[in-house]
DNA sequence: AAGGATCCCAACCGCGGATGT
DNA sequence: AACATCCGCGGTTGGGATCCT
């Protein structure tokens, strides 16, 4: 039942790292950096494959790693890069200084996406599992409470706007469009961590901001109005 | 206390793209 | 152009830790 080797070569040791093995490959790197993945276990004495070796440091051993769970903040902001870039984890971690892909995908995996799930949501599409939202809209007199109190019906279904614009853009992009401007670039004006991000021109937006979006998230009003969408569906 | 179920994350695999020859 | 090699990415899994009965 067990895997097969990720290298033909027999007698290289796979499973959990030893402190001993981090050391070496922690004072190799350091002392010589990287050139060549594949050169890396031999040169640092270590009986593993290049590949094992470039994911120790990138998860665990690099020094500018940051340690601990991550925050409420960062994980709306996954949850809002994730509705426009799907799992594209490598993305969206270069938003998150010191976060690895791999983190953010298993934080995605055991955590956000039963959240999401709880509230509703489908994780892929980030839309209401639900259909019948006029059915719901009307038979939820809170919901009509939420929209006197300035929350828009768009504002529910901004998630969903943003992913169907960031596919359209793909299709634009892999179709050659003289428009080279990449995805990236034509809907996010600042994407370091921590500073606003606007969407433009697109007609169903107008003009939003990160800022608005955690005050969004933040307001207990706004995840009431999915409170419900799930029960319905197992 | 025991043991079964579930959670969580480090590590692995296979694939595709980039680069070199 | 064709092939080989390497790297990086995303999906998946093994197994230790924790929770539940």
């Amino acid at each position: 039942m067990g895997r097969q080797p990720c290298c033909e070569k027999v007698g290289l040791k796979r499973g959990p790292w030893t402190i001993e093995e981090d050391n070496k490959l922690m004072n190799f790197i350091l002392n010589n950096g990287i050139q060549c993945w594949r050169l890396v276990p031999k040169l640092a004495g270590l009986m593993r494959c290049g590949k094992s070796c470039r994911l120790r440091w990138i998860n665990y051993l690099r020094p500018d790693l940051k340690r601990g769970a991550l925050t409420e903040a960062e994980e709306d902001m996954i949850i809002e890069l994730h509705s426009r870039l799907g799992n594209r984890w490598s993305k969206i971690a270069t938003h998150f200084p010191g976060r690895t892909d791999n983190e953010i995908k298993n934080y995605w995996n055991t955590r956000i996406k039963k959240k999401m799930k709880l509230k509703g949501l489908d994780p892929v599409t980030h839309k209401p599992v639900q259909t019948k939202t006029r059915d719901f809209e009307t038979n939820n007199g809170e919901m009509q409470h939420h929209q006197s109190l300035g929350f828009q019906e768009t504002t529910v279904s901004l998630i969903p706007n943003l992913k169907d614009y960031d596919d359209q853009m793909q299709h634009k992009t892999e179709e050659g469009s003289p428009s080279n401007q990449s995805r990236d670039d034509s809907c996010i004006k600042n994407s370091d961590m921590g500073s606003s991000l606007v969407f433009q021109n697109k007609e169903s937006l107008g003009s939003f901001t990160m800022d608005s979006y955690q005050n969004l998230m933040d307001n207990p009003f706004f995840w009431d109005c999915f409170t419900g969408l799930g029960e319905s569906f197992p």
